[in-house]
DNA sequence: AATTATACTTACCTATAAGTAAGATAAGGC
DNA sequence: GCCTTATCTTACTTATAGGTAAGTATAATT
């Protein structure tokens, strides 16, 4: 049985999906072995810790980030197309059930998590407002965006209230999120 | 022993302190009944079981809502001072390591929570947008604030940027707060 | 003084969590 | 054909979780 299966890459994909809809400490290994159709070891095997399996998560949340940076420095695409782009991908993540970004979830449990684990979400945090305020600043050279303030502030803001949305919009429906993209929209001068 | 030490209200401060630094699922009636010098059964005495716990919380939190509210409506007071009153406690919550509200905890947890929480969560978010909605509102009536959109959908964007700024701000920093904050203050008109 | 209700403690139960050590199986290289 | 390595399973351990049943001490009620 030496071709892999690429049970590692379902266990990722398992874990990802359980960590956005349930938290860090809200799935076990056992939820996802018993989705695979594996035993609880062979998730041990692949990753002998649960910090071992949320480093790989964040690594590789990183590494999609970082790819979709390096193609905007590259090319100097739409800025207003990388918005709507995040803006889509949150909400898209909402109806799949992951309520809950990454953030939401390691902060949460962030005084409990071992120190990689922290240090590697706090870079990844670090990385996606340095894209997002990239994004803005382009955008405003560009005569795309027109809000007001400093871009880093802004996009601190513009995460914020996705993230806040994501969680809220679990409670009371997704038109939350909906209202607070539109909301953006607004204060980024997209709408007259 | 009779006279009550309190010890029901120690257990509910000690749970929303750890409900608010953890989430609903990152702490035990271990953590409370040890931190109080009590037993584990005397939590379960007060509170038969967690859900009661989460329960009474939010019925608190209500309860000082519905105070702030009637108060707001009765003496008709100062927008900007609900809206300031709202920013100094998010703070003064996240320095106090409350670094998630209680939608933020309850959202993480909400699939497996029993169906009375839900509901209950559920009315005191309703309850919170209806009463910053009203803030809004007449703040703007009383050129107070100057904001672009309608009021309903500005409430959730502040509510949930708050609630996001809050969980970041634990990963990176304080700063993140406060940014959002200022944020929020331009966007209402109160800057410049 | 006897009773009752309050506020617990002691001592348990069951379920589940993360994690591990040792064995089984199968493919590939030598 | 043998050995090694990757990928699991079986069978465990230890810790902790929520929860309960029965007993105890004290204060208030009658």
């Amino acid at each position: 049985m030496k071709q892999n299966n690429d049970t590692r890459g379902q266990i990722m994909d398992r874990a990802a999906q359980l960590l956005m809809s349930r938290g860090y400490k809200g799935f076990s290994y056992r939820d996802i072995s018993s989705h695979l159709g594996v035993k609880n070891a062979a998730v041990h095997y692949h990753f002998p810790a649960k910090t071992d399996l949320a480093l790989a998560l964040v690594d590789e949340y990183r590494q999609t980030l970082r790819k979709g940076t390096a193609e905007f420095m590259a090319y100097g695409g739409s800025a207003l197309k990388q918005m709507q782009g995040l803006f889509a991908f949150t909400v898209s993540q909402c109806h799949a059930g992951r309520c809950i970004c990454p953030f939401g979830a390691f902060s949460i449990d962030y005084t409990e998590l071992p120190d990689d684990v922290r240090k590697t979400t706090s870079l990844f945090l670090d990385e996606t407002i340095r894209w997002l305020t990239q994004v803005l600043e382009v955008g405003r050279e560009q005569k795309e965006f027109n809000f007001a303030g400093e871009a880093r502030p802004r996009a601190y803001s513009i995460l914020a209230a996705l993230q806040g949305a994501r969680q809220m919009a679990r409670i009371n429906g997704l038109e939350i999120l909906e209202d607070v993209v539109m909301q953006i929209h607004l204060d980024l001068g997209l709408i007259d």
